[in-house]
DNA sequence: TACCCCTTGTGATTATTTTCACAATCTCAA
DNA sequence: TTGAGATTGTGAAAATAATCACAAGGGGTA
């Protein structure tokens, strides 16, 4: 099995060589996308040798096909719909970001439980009642469901995103959730980020 | 010298001592804050070990002495004031973001190089021109630049922001930044966090 | 005070991840 | 077709991180 960082590289890859298809280059070496990625070229090599061998001994890697490998390894070949829950700001900004549809992701929806938030938002995105979650889910074929609410009503939100059939949950509220075996979680802690940069302030500079 | 994962469980550790020191608990054992945090105990006393001899043998660690221990490890004995560069919906969520707040962090003004963004937002936050990046760091005495701009300018931003003699970055944009060596750069990528879940889905469920 | 119980702190061990270094093998040119 | 030059793919080694297991103390009680 490969390490858990492999896959958390595979976006930066995928955006190098977006650009280099951009700009028609057709072969491109683990050398050279290592200095653009900013990690070494030995690690990308062992990070694709993972799923294959997917270069050419002597001349590199093809673009176009290992942008096509890398997209199906991602599950980016299939379009996946998002449900976003909780349309605070957080959500609102989720929903407007570009870089989601840039990776072929889509959000299809929001919902709140609070009522002067239900109808449609600024885009063309419309905001559920929470109690809309399951028919929603098959009506738009969502796969995700987004949790942007706040850590106290975080694990009741999720539970009621399992009912509904989630089988993937995007948990951004600061709390462990406790879900069934076959339900996969990934946390997202914006605090950590900035949290890091402050200890690293405060042992630099006090 | 400590993994740099142990830095990242930190702000779990302070968040539930918080929720004891609020529940007028005064003393927790590492085993207890395992449970709740989703961890090993001996991963939080090896973490809480490598900043010294923190808890009580045979008792387990002072709520509130561990807590001020953490604040100080990361830097939250000192409130911690951010500009916002790029003033678009995920710069502005973040400036909204409650999550900020309640671990010290102060989100001081935001700065747009569009002129039509200049003034005041719903909440007291100003936007301020660009240009004005240095005068208002002194000003307002901001010690982090977070960049929520595009890829394509982020280089560019994040130049004006080390020139304004900002010693952190927290940068947003999906692009390696070229720095001088005293200047500290977070990568934050949100998309990491959800291909990681789409690629989980993938596997499970084609 | 003496003893028992409890939980920390930490070397030693194990597991995981990255880096090294080079054989394998592909391309290109003559 | 052959040989030179390039770059992959990958076992082995090194570095990093997590877990184990237990000695070292501290707290509470009689």
């Amino acid at each position: 099995m490969f390490p858990k960082a492999t896959i958390s590289r595979f976006p930066m890859y995928f955006r190098v060589l977006t650009e280099y298809n951009h700009q028609n280059i057709a072969l491109v070496s683990s050398e050279e996308m290592a200095r653009k990625v900013g990690v070494t070229s030995s690690q990308i090599r062992k990070d694709l040798s993972y799923f294959g061998s997917l270069g050419i001994r002597g001349a590199g890697y093809d673009v176009a096909y290992l942008l096509a490998k890398i997209k199906e390894i991602l599950g980016m070949d299939k379009k996946r719909r998002l449900a976003i829950i909780g349309a605070g700001k957080l959500g609102l900004a989720l929903a407007g970001y570009t870089g989601l549809k840039q990776h072929g992701l889509e959000v299809a929806a929001l919902f709140d439980i609070d009522q002067s938030k239900w109808g449609t938002t600024s885009g063309q995105l419309t905001v559920f009642p929470l109690t809309a979650l399951a028919s929603q889910k098959e009506e738009l074929g969502m796969e995700i469901a987004v949790l942007t609410v706040p850590g106290a009503v975080a694990q009741t939100v999720a539970n009621m995103a399992v009912q509904a059939g989630f089988k993937a949950l995007w948990n951004f509220a600061p709390v462990r959730l406790v879900v069934p075996k076959n339900v996969i979680v990934q946390y997202e802690d914006l605090v950590v980020g900035i949290l890091t940069l402050s200890h690293h302030l405060a042992r630099k500079f006090g």
